[in-house]
DNA sequence: TTTATAATTAGACTTATTCTAATTAATAAT
DNA sequence: ATTATTAATTAGAATAAGTCTAATTATAAA
């Protein structure tokens, strides 16, 4: 008997919401959106879903602040996450290199390409802020 | 009457702490080992200090998992975090100008050079792995 | 000294998440 | 088809990090 790691209609809720969102929700925010859409789930569904969903590779998960965060895109790409209004975006542009091996060689870690977390001024609060 | 922003025996004792720690600890790790040297303050008290230590600069904040860690260090670096065992290291090596102008360019974000978090694994870890 | 404000305290509260025990669903072997 | 086995869901309790509140204590300026 092998385990049956299933496409449930819950997961597939779930999976349906952070496709149509393009805000990076967190697991609060996914369970709004399932209400708004009429499905409620419990707690404990919900993370179990994200954990499945997470390691099938189907979306990717992001700490940021103090929760998770979720995302339908999985190509390799970083995030940045604004330190006034604390919307996070995608950044797409690689990592160089060069500065991957040089962090490399003086922590002695193998690097992650795809989970770097950057902090700036997202342009519209550098607007209402200057 | 001016704002004191004293130095008082309470935020001394964990500005002390965090001095004689090189592995970033927790508001939790700080509390235990204010209580291994005979000190114990209230919760409001330690993060209360925290805050004060973070904004007038002796000490660094960063957000990391779960919990923010703090770091005595307060030169511009980052931190690179094992996706394995969780410990934090210190990054020296400075991100590439023409990679932050990219990033911005791409993001119209300001950045921030000192808050980058990057994932890896650690050696240790790669040994105990491979 | 009196007065005003800052800092500390204990503990309640909030938020994000995990855990638990019971139930339901689905598959595999009979 | 029926039963055994395991997976997934559920409701809600438990945990952990951190914030908030009201009362008290400490400090400094007038």
């Amino acid at each position: 008997m092998k385990p049956k790691g299933l496409l449930t209609p819950q997961r597939k809720a779930i999976l349906d919401v952070i496709c149509a969102s393009s805000d990076h929700p967190t697991a609060a925010e996914i369970m709004d959106r399932l209400r708004e859409r009429g499905r409620q789930f419990a707690y404990g569904t919900v993370y179990n879903s994200l954990k499945y969903l997470t390691e099938t590779g189907q979306i990717q998960e992001l700490r940021v602040g103090d929760a998770c965060r979720y995302d339908a895109r999985t190509e390799h790409h970083h995030h940045i996450q604004c330190t006034v209004c604390g919307r996070v975006d995608e950044v797409f542009a690689p990592i160089p290199g060069e500065w991957a091996e040089e962090v490399a060689r003086e922590t002695g870690y193998l690097l992650d390409q795809d989970q770097i977390l950057l902090k700036g001024v997202c342009a519209s609060c550098r607007a209402r802020t200057s």
